[in-house]
DNA sequence: CGCCCACTTGAGGAATGTCAATCTCCGTGG
DNA sequence: CCACGGAGATTGACATTCCTCAAGTGGGCG
């Protein structure tokens, strides 16, 4: 893939590395830090779609469709690799096996929004903050960035609470009362997992093997 | 295309074509009739993740990542040409630029899943209703089939609350409250847009052109 | 004829949202 | 060193949307 980067990008924690609606937008490789893509709406209120950590790619979607359909913006300082649109027709064209790994990334992706929808649109607020907090817990937990069962989480509760389709207030009392069922702990930027077995039932998610996943 | 094509799949409304955690999964696309996507909680919960309508591929998730994340059911009777999974990657060293069409196919059910997840998690009832029959509205005109300003919808009110999230009983009194309105009425099979205007509004949704869109 | 499925309607209750005040850090300027 | 200010987290009181339960209607089909 080195073939293809065409610069390295550092940027401060909350900037925005990309707006909706953005007519050229770039392609990027996540090498450090944590950020979100979101969508806002008309009225002002904003869904996050998905939390970004390193190792991720990002702009597929507004890479082949030539227009950005969600922000991006960074919540720690993070540094990414940068890609070209008009690379990625020369990457199908060469590379048939790079570009059969990209289709996996878009359809994992796409796997992965069907998952929260599902939560947001069936689950009630306690099941879906466990279910978002195991979420969030196994991709650091695969980046082997975990210490113990705690993990450093350095959003804020509004993000988690746009993320769930949930008010700020809720998502706070509903991380306390995970924290007095002593379930998981999330303060301070650090999230713990305190009871596993009680998160995955009340969040009535099966555990999930992982697969490898193409590097790009 | 048709050098993939490995069948033809007629099916009855109300069958299942594929369910989710399948091992096998087949891709296919739609010749016509109509039928949802949908994912299952352990609850019994159902999520809808899609409408599915004539010209759509559908199953490309499942035929990258080997198994299925959905269930596929015919509202309708419905038609389908099946491709076999492994000829995925044949397509991929040949074909080129129909890898790229796929891509962009996938890229394209993200965006789409991108707005659904918005929609369920930020907007009110009345406000997700209107969104949600604007979108099918709008499918079905960009494939000719409506007629003055009315398209026959084969869907029960069942499946639209699955899909936004929401109760029966209060998809019910939302689509009469739009009838009431004069905005939109959705009754004996045939939804009509009676003031387009209104509904965009209250949807908080902007118009959007629609491009030209690679078929399989 | 009678059943089943989808749709409809009313009443009451629970989950979640909104508003507003307070608290605790933490960095900055004086 | 301390006052000040801002951002995020926390908490209480109250409002409201939306859900659940329950009953009833109407059409299609065996």
């Amino acid at each position: 893939m080195d073939t293809f980067k065409t610069g390295e990008l550092s940027v401060e924690a909350k900037t925005t590395i990309q707006m909706e609606g953005a007519k050229t937008p770039h392609l990027y490789t996540v090498s450090s830090g944590m950020g979100v893509r979101y969508k806002t709406l008309e009225n002002g209120r904003r869904q996050v779609i998905n939390f970004i950590m390193p190792g991720d790619f990002v702009g597929l979607q507004a890479g082949v469709m030539g227009e950005a359909g969600h922000s991006i913006e960074s919540t720690t300082p993070m540094v990414l690799c940068t890609f070209q649109r008009q690379d990625l027709w020369r990457l199908f064209q060469s590379y048939p096996s790079r570009a059969y790994d990209l289709v996996w990334l878009a359809a994992s992706e796409e796997a992965f929004l069907g998952q929260s929808l599902a939560t947001v649109g069936q689950r009630s607020g306690i099941e879906r903050v466990s279910w978002a907090l195991l979420k969030l817990y196994g991709r650091l937990d695969q980046l082997g960035l975990t210490k113990g069962n705690s993990v450093s989480l350095p959003y804020r509760q509004q993000d988690l609470a746009d993320a769930l389709g949930l008010s700020l207030v809720h998502t706070n009392k509903t991380l306390s009362e995970l924290r007095s069922r002593k379930m998981a702990d999330w303060s301070n930027g650090a999230l713990t997992i305190l009871d596993r077995e009680a998160l995955q039932s009340t969040a009535m998610m099966e555990a999930e093997e992982r697969g490898p996943r193409p590097l790009m």
